[in-house]
Parts: structure tokens; sequence; C-alpha cells
DNA sequence: GGAAAACAACACTTTATTGTAAAGTTTTAT
DNA sequence: ATAAAACTTTACAATAAAGTGTTGTTTTCC
């Protein structure tokens, strides 16, 4: 399990798009821009949540990109996985075998059960939040923010909410 | 958040130590052939474990590692986050900033409420699992595996058993 | 039909993570 | 005392991830 520079990154092109609003196109020069991002990361980046058929893409010169699917029927745990691989690494016993061909665990092993726990754990936590939520929560969050408050975290999904700050920026 | 090797295989040498009882003593080289490691890599991942206070060291010829604490005061989150950082890097913000000084988001995100809200889930679901669940449910579980079953997974603590296998090997 | 704008694919450089090697320090058994 | 066994530290090599550059293909506008 990881959250890696491609979930984070992806997950803002795509948050893009699906902010432009419903059906709207959105190019790689244009969300690049908007992101702080090059441009061959950009196009790197879609191409994966294309190939997850999160996206659409026009070619050409009017071409650009769209969301495949209304954001209330995409959820994030659809998106960490296109973008970073499974939570849980299908290889993973047979990758993380140190010196030896095969992991001494790998009969009988309670890590395995634990991981396996954990990323069930995640995967419901990602599936219970839909791109919808974000969009609204980021609406409102972009209002709040002129008048000094901040509600975001108020606005996601009940089992989803940050308890406290985690970040301190 | 992450789980890395450093995780992976740093938990597996705590739990040998741990698995070998109460105030019992592992040296590196004893560990190495446990887990099929090498001993610098164990080395290393000891240094970690020690640094965190999650086990003792006593150096010389009759010398070895011993838990710390007893296993029922100590929780997978100690173990995670001593050996591979906090679950959410604090420099987030700063350290995925793109092309630019700053992140285009750094006043206003909704992805870093998300993240924040994640790593609290994983933090609460490995804070309720204790060294002293694992060895309990690997008790059994090698008892089981000699009969032919495996219910290792209905001796975790509720919330953190998986539902299915999520492993096929 | 030609040029411009945009997507697509792939190889490549850079950077971070993983894992190893080696030299040093401490303690104990003899 | 001395040697062996074990922990400690730091530097280094191998590998994987991250990000960029280049070239090519498709479409549209004029």
């Amino acid at each position: 399990m990881r959250i890696t520079s491609l979930d984070e990154y992806g997950l803002r092109c795509l948050l893009a798009i699906a902010l432009k609003g419903p059906g709207a196109q959105l190019s790689i020069p244009e969300i690049a821009e908007m992101e702080g991002l090059s441009e061959s990361y950009v196009g790197k980046l879609l191409s994966l949540l294309k190939k997850g058929k999160l996206i659409n893409a026009v070619r050409g010169r009017a071409g650009g990109f769209s969301l495949a699917r209304s954001p209330d029927r995409m959820t994030l745990l659809e998106a960490v996985t296109t973008l970073g691989g499974p939570l849980l690494d299908p290889n993973h016993c047979s990758r993380y075998t140190g010196l030896l061909e095969k992991c001494v665990h790998f009969e009988c092993c309670s890590v395995r059960y634990i991981l396996g726990g954990l990323a069930e754990s995640v995967a419901e936590f990602l599936s219970q939040t839909t791109l919808k939520d974000i969009i609204e929560a980021d609406d409102l969050n972009n209002k709040d923010w002129q008048e000094g408050i901040s509600r975001t975290n108020n606005l996601l999904p009940e089992k989803n909410r940050a308890k406290q700050t985690v970040f301190k920026i």
C-alpha cells in the first residue's frame, strides 16, 4: 500500500477536470498551467487515467479531456488504484522474500492478514468518497476561504472526516 | 502514507523477538537466520526499532535484543511509525509542489483534507492491534496449520479482520 | 491541403529508496 | 589480557520511482 506522487498529482488533475463542470473539456497545457506541473508529466498522468477509463480523450486541435462518468459515480478508490495500482501488491509475498527464493512465512503468515485487513479498511474509506463529495466540499471551501473560515472537513462523508488538523502549514 | 520494505521487514523482526517470549533475547545472527535476511539489514532495522525505544539492546558477547515493553502495550501504529516515519509526511504540502516554489493549492486544498482523514483512519486501525494480538493469532495459526485449517483472521481485533482473502498465494 | 494545436508513446535522466559492506566499539568467556 | 561474539555507525552500490524530452499521430481551422 502506498499513496504515491502519481496518486497525489493524478488526483489533482482528475479533480481539475471534474471541477470544470459536467461534460467540459480541459487540455494538457491548460491543466499543466492550472496545477503548476509540466506538460509532459500531466500527459503521463492523464494517459493513466484514460487507460483506467476515468476520462475520455479527444485528439486534434480542439481536443482535450473530459470525465468519463458523472462525479457522483466515480470513487476515490477507483482513482487511486488506477493511478498507483492495487492498494496491496498482489505479489507482496513473492516480492518481500529477503535473501531466499521464498518468504520464510509463506505458508503461514500473521503479517499478511494484518496488511490484508488494513488494505480493506483503506479501500472501504476510499470507496465511500466520490468526486462529487470533493467538488461540493471544494466549492464551499473556496467561498469560506474568503470569509476567513474553513469548514471543508465537515462536508466530507461522515466516516472520512479528519478529527484534527493533520497538516501544519 | 506508505507501508514500505522497512515496515514489512522491521515488523517481522520485532515479532520474532516478541514471539520468543517475555524478556527473552535474540541476536542479529539469530534473527537473520530465522527471517531469511542479511545480518547487515537486520542490524539496520533493529537500530531503528531501538531508536524508537521499542526494543532494548545489550552489547557484547552475550548480547542481543529484547522487547522494551510487554507486547500488549505495544501497538502496530508505534511500530510502523517508528520504522517508516509518520503515516502522512508533515512536509507533504511543501514536498509536492510541482514546478513551483509553492503548491497551487497551498491556501485551500481538498485533497489535503481527504488524505488527512485517511491517515487518521489508518492510524486508528493500527493502534487497535497490539503485538500481543498478533502473537496469540500466530500461536493458534500455527496449530491450525497442521490440521489444514486457517482461522487466523478471526483472532484479530474485530474491526481489523480481513473479510476476504486479499492475497492469492 | 497545410499549418497549428493537441493527444500518444517511449526512451531517458534524475532522484529516492533499498540493501550491502566494512570498519569500529563493547562485553564476556577463557 | 585476549579473542570471539555481538552491537553501532557510516559510507556505498543496486534498484525502483519520479519526472522530462523527443518524436510521432490525429484533428481542426483557415
